[in-house]
DNA sequence: TTGTAGGCGTTATCAT
DNA sequence: ATGATAACGCCTACAA
């Protein structure tokens, strides 16, 4: 079945193509008639806009890329489904690509997006990006470039992302005021800045509060369980062991609970356990876990935001930088009775 | 900066567009020189193909669009990281669009999918659909369509499916094998064909190891933790109570599990209960949750290439109906000492 | 081996 | 209020 075009319709009413695109279009100076009628014999012979056309003919493809390192991480599926929510009622579809947090894949990806005339590009990045250039090409070309969560500081970038280091300092400030004095903190790859974020953060809620930094408290890892016990165990066989620890992941967290549990230490009454991320699964377990909520979510729509306020600000440069608050869920994980 | 088109690169060389265009896609009917030359003036130009104009020209838009009710359900993020995985390297893009269960979301997501003339439609249907023209006209217009999941019958179209019934029929067997003697079945909609197939497989294997079915024993809820809790209240309110539970959802098992434990049972010891899904925190639990595993990851790739298989057999219409093998992995909710 | 010309479907600019 | 025409960028018969 071959497609009905605006030739189809024009020819069907003897009249031309020209005044059939009009009259869909709504333009003011064509007749009411015509307009009906010609949306009738749309309808009829189930005319449907070819958007590729209209995307050549205008430059504009009604596409935005979307780019994280893996899609089915809970944060980020959150923040896609916040931005195809936020874009899907304003016309625009999301395009979805994986970096596997590799740096040659990302560029690859930006630039077939690129090519592909996205009108838009929403990135967090991969961890192992360094170079600039794949950025500087899309600001180049005048596409708009809204990074979220991980971002690359690049003149007329804008980003959306999270007060890290808040988020760091509420949960070490809470542990404090649960009484904890040796407060050690795990953290993952250090040379993203949202984990550098949250190290300071940490620093500065302990010195705050007039406790002092020990680096020996500061413990990498990767984020899985088996690190995390690993991690902790390191923790204890220190000469002076912590008494809480704030993680910079979940599983971190959880690990960490485990192998606490397996020493025969009572959490929260004898350690407290902070994680970061809020994952679902926090909430599940039967020792409920604090964590620092990213609200991925809101961040998702909030970069669609940014994105729409860019298009509709035809030639004018905007470069926003927005700061979400995250919030302390906390629970039972780091909750000592009677505080 | 505008962007370089084949014009471009023609007039820098003194040859016509044609030329650089066959140069560009490797026509074997052009000389070496003239090759070598128009690849390097493209990239001292910086030129990019413009895919929407190659679209436009061929009808192929080399996208493809993906619909799910919710992307960031983790079976559902799965499978789309699945999708994305094996269609990328084969130069398409993947569309996104959520249907949020609802019918017409959904026709009007296919519908502007069509409009953007991507190339194939991958889908899980929403719960509330129940016509099928959406579906038709994709198929009118010859353009692939592959459920995953939750799909529809329909003449032309292909499909991914799990063997529900089989991953139901393993789970209640396995029970039966552990020594439980009354099994209960919570499910959700029953309207959708995958529960109403887990509901099957559970009754087939009640059968076949000589029990019998009782309808008392099958309860329906939402999937929630509360209405899991709920819903296991009211099974051990019964006249004569149940010893094991099969959920159609990993929510609905923790919500049993947690109900039986304030009841003072033991679980495995009192008490066995399996879910479905296996969802990541399943695994995470103090008590690990035995659940059916959907394979999520393999759907989509196989509906990946069920769609790319459709695209190189051009003109010849397919209709392949692939069904995954689930596994029951097997954790210690149901797996009691010495079995 | 390369050039010419037309068309994919739409819209914007002239005319009429 | 409508028609004619060109253009978006690319590709491909057909010619040369």
């Amino acid at each position: 079945m071959k497609k009905t075009t605006i030739y189809d319709i024009a020819k069907e009413l003897n009249i031309t193509a020209a005044t059939v695109s009009r009259a869909l279009n709504n333009n003011p100076r064509i007749s009411e008639d015509t307009k009906k009628l010609v949306q009738e014999t749309a309808q009829r012979l189930n005319y449907k806009q070819n958007r590729v056309a209209q995307a050549l003919k205008s430059g504009k493809s009604n596409n935005v890329g979307v780019v994280v390192p893996y899609i089915n991480r809970n944060f980020f599926s959150n923040i896609i489904r916040g931005i195809e929510e936020e874009l899907n009622p304003k016309g625009y579809h999301v395009i979805i690509s994986q970096t596997h947090e590799k740096a040659n894949k990302e560029i690859d990806i930006v630039q077939n997006l690129l090519n592909a005339q996205v009108d838009g590009i929403l990135i967090s990045i991969s961890r192992q990006t360094s170079s600039d250039e794949h950025f500087v090409q899309v600001l180049e070309k005048n596409v708009p470039l809204i990074f979220f969560d991980r971002k690359k500081e690049i003149k007329g970038g804008s980003s959306v992302t999270l007060d890290d280091f808040d988020g760091a300092y509420q949960a070490t400030k809470h542990l404090i005021e649960q009484g904890c004095q040796k407060i050690a903190h795990m953290t993952i790859d250090l040379s993203l800045l949202i984990y550098q974020n949250r190290l300071a953060g940490y620093k500065k809620a302990l010195t705050d509060h007039g406790m002092t930094f020990k680096p020996e408290y500061v413990i990498g890892l990767q984020s899985e369980i088996v690190a995390g016990k690993d991690a902790a165990q390191k923790l204890m066989e220190l000469p002076e062991p912590p008494d809480a620890i704030f993680s910079s992941t979940d599983l971190g967290a959880l690990g960490a609970i485990q192998y606490l549990k397996e020493i025969g230490l009572k959490i929260p009454d004898d350690f407290c356990v902070v994680g970061f991320s809020n994952e679902p699964f926090t909430q599940f377990m039967e020792l409920p876990i604090t964590s620092v909520d990213q609200a991925p979510l809101t961040m998702g729509k909030t970069a669609a935001k940014v994105f729409l306020e860019q298009m509709d600000s035809e030639g004018v440069k905007i470069e926003k930088n927005v700061v979400l608050n995250p919030t302390l869920e906390i629970r039972k994980s780091s909750l000592k009775k009677g505080k």
